[in-house]
DNA sequence: CTAGAATCGGACTAGCGAATCCGCTTTCGA
DNA sequence: TCGAAAGCGGATTCGCTAGTCCGATTCTAG
């Protein structure tokens, strides 16, 4: 029960830490997941043996990175008013995933290489996520404005296959528009 | 104009490498581009020196074992009969790219990050897919199958984020329908 | 202000995997 | 059949990166 107990981080250490996360999230986000460790740490303004000490391992910091984004994902779904809207609740939820999962793939699939499939904390924040989305799907659906048939299994691949879609026409907002008109409107029932 | 010149392999050289390129292709498919080169070698039932006698680097083997299937992909793709029925034909290739790709994301990623995409083979082999897509598109859309408003470059994020998808449902093949239905008809014109 | 605990930095170690090198084997034309 | 030339295998080298360790530094309670 008292395993976990962590007595508050020493100032210093705390802002290290918050300095660590943010510089990995956009030194990912640039170079990709490849990265030399002691280049997030240099960029930090800190030593390797310090990234080390918050992040055992080079995977840990990964997953932390990816637990953030999965949160502010979650968060920003969760403002979204389904109740009143749920075609467009649903829909919005879409865009908004797939907007903000630009390069995620690449993590998941760096982490799933590593076998962090079981971590709690990864599975607790998608979790939050799919939930949201199966919800807002069963209310589309209840509307009339996606096809019956489509289950939660399908909108996962479905998000994950458009994000990809949308980071190969990185520059071409026009185009990611057309994009997802196909995609919505072959959502809607025939 | 000689430089290429290249005299026959030898049999057992040629031997070797066709079954290198074989086991590679299988071997890349099973346990991701990250085998060390040592294990196909062994998988071959060559030495490291002959896999890399074939081939310098292993990217180079990477890029031999994506244009043969390409190659493949082109071959399928040209016999598709287009000037019969553009709408059939357009789609039955949208499906045979996604269909045959499976894996091919992982390749392609792997290739980019090594600076591949000049290659002159790469470039050549995929150009004749995209000079198929470009043609069977512009027919659907004459037809009127096909939004008027997609271009190749959209076609093209699309086939890679459907496959991508698709790699997503790989157990469950009633899915994989429900999600070309839903591709197929977001692409029609409203 | 001071002691000592917490944290830091970065030289260092360990281990992996790509690519090389060269003595040995196989092929094949004459 | 025989002798180069072509090809082979795999031990070895080399470079790179995750992760460790410990003396130096910084924080904080009293």
């Amino acid at each position: 029960m008292s395993g976990t107990q962590e007595r508050p981080l020493r100032a210093d250490a705390a802002r290290n830490r918050a300095r660590l996360l943010d510089t990995a999230t956009q030194v990912f986000a640039t170079r990709g997941v490849g990265v030399p460790t002691e280049e997030i740490a240099r960029a930090a303004g800190v030593g390797v043996g310090t990234l080390f000490r918050h992040f055992p391992t080079k995977e840990a910091l990964l997953e932390a990175v990816m637990v953030r984004k999965l949160e502010t994902i979650a968060t920003q779904a969760a403002q979204l008013p389904a109740e009143s809207a749920p075609a467009e609740a649903f829909f919005d939820c879409f865009r908004l995933v797939v907007e903000q999962s630009a390069g995620k793939n690449e993590f998941a699939q760096a982490l799933a290489a590593a076998g962090v499939d079981a971590h709690a904390t990864l599975r607790d924040a998608s979790a939050a996520i799919r939930a949201q989305l199966t919800e807002l799907l069963a209310g589309a659906q209840r509307a009339g404005a996606v096809r019956p048939e489509l289950g939660p299994p399908e909108l996962v691949a479905l998000l994950i296959g458009a994000t990809t879609t949308m980071e190969h026409l990185e520059d071409d907002a026009a185009a990611r528009e057309r994009i997802f008109a196909v995609l919505f409107d072959g959502l809607r029932p025939r």
